[in-house]
DNA sequence: CATGATGTACGACGGCTCGTAGAACTTCTA
DNA sequence: TAGAAGTTCTACGAGCCGTCGTACATCATG
């Protein structure tokens, strides 16, 4: 399983159009947020549905032009890359220890607060949207 | 710059041999490590050179038989990847947030200990190396 | 010194991924 | 009914990676 998320440029490009929008989006609308590289449109089917076959995507088909929505959360899907970062790590904690050292000012603050919440007895169901 | 830490099975297997032994390495030590893969010995200087060409490895050619060291300990490395994948976020705080909440209670005490440690004007030299 | 043993350098091939797109077929719609 | 707009399928070229073979260099030794 070559780690399930390596991402080509343009699916990358494609990925982000489609976390970008409020809504499902069809070919002819990520075709058109990427007018600027001028693809081809089938060159664009043919990445959502790469993108579809990696489950990245997902497909509604019940109208004539098919839609295409992301499976996942571009932070989720970021966490999974991290998690799959960490997973090369022979020490985890390690690694994450060595790792905090690296992160900004405001990124510790913000790792500090996310942990600090999770010993407190969810207040409000947590969010994750993004 | 197709993200410069791409590494195949083997070139990971490599990796992680050299990462495990405490001395540079020559192409017949690696090859011995990896006998269990049934691999040409001129596979494995292949894969070295190729890890050298990358960065990752360092070569001493001072001796008959060439040796290999890592240029980046594996934290080292697992650091960069983390630090690409998180460069994938749109929001980088949100997505720490987000990871934070998906480690174990240890990697938690870890990540919290490094966090506080960065705040003290620091005690003793820390160390890295593994 | 002749000869294997041991090593390195270089080129190559096959499979797979990714960017790229044309051709063919389907379905609205004026 | 003829385009317009969509989708599906097939494909090619480049690049990466696993995998070696061959050719050439060097060393130890009888």
């Amino acid at each position: 399983m070559t780690l399930v998320t390596r991402l080509g440029d343009l699916e990358r490009a494609v990925m982000d159009t489609v976390w970008a929008a409020p809504a499902p989006l069809s070919g002819r609308d990520v075709a058109d947020a990427l007018s600027s590289r001028g693809l081809a449109y089938t060159t664009v089917l043919t990445v959502l549905s790469r993108l579809e076959n990696k489950g990245l995507l997902q497909r509604d088909n019940s109208a004539r032009a098919h839609t295409y929505t992301a499976t996942a959360s571009r932070t989720d899907h970021v966490t999974v890359l991290l998690q799959q970062a960490l997973g090369q790590a022979a020490d985890r904690q390690a690694a994450l220890q060595h790792f905090a050292r690296t992160v900004s000012p405001a990124e510790a603050r913000a790792l500090r607060q996310a942990l600090d919440a999770l010993d407190e007895p969810d207040p409000t169901a947590p969010d994750s949207r993004t």
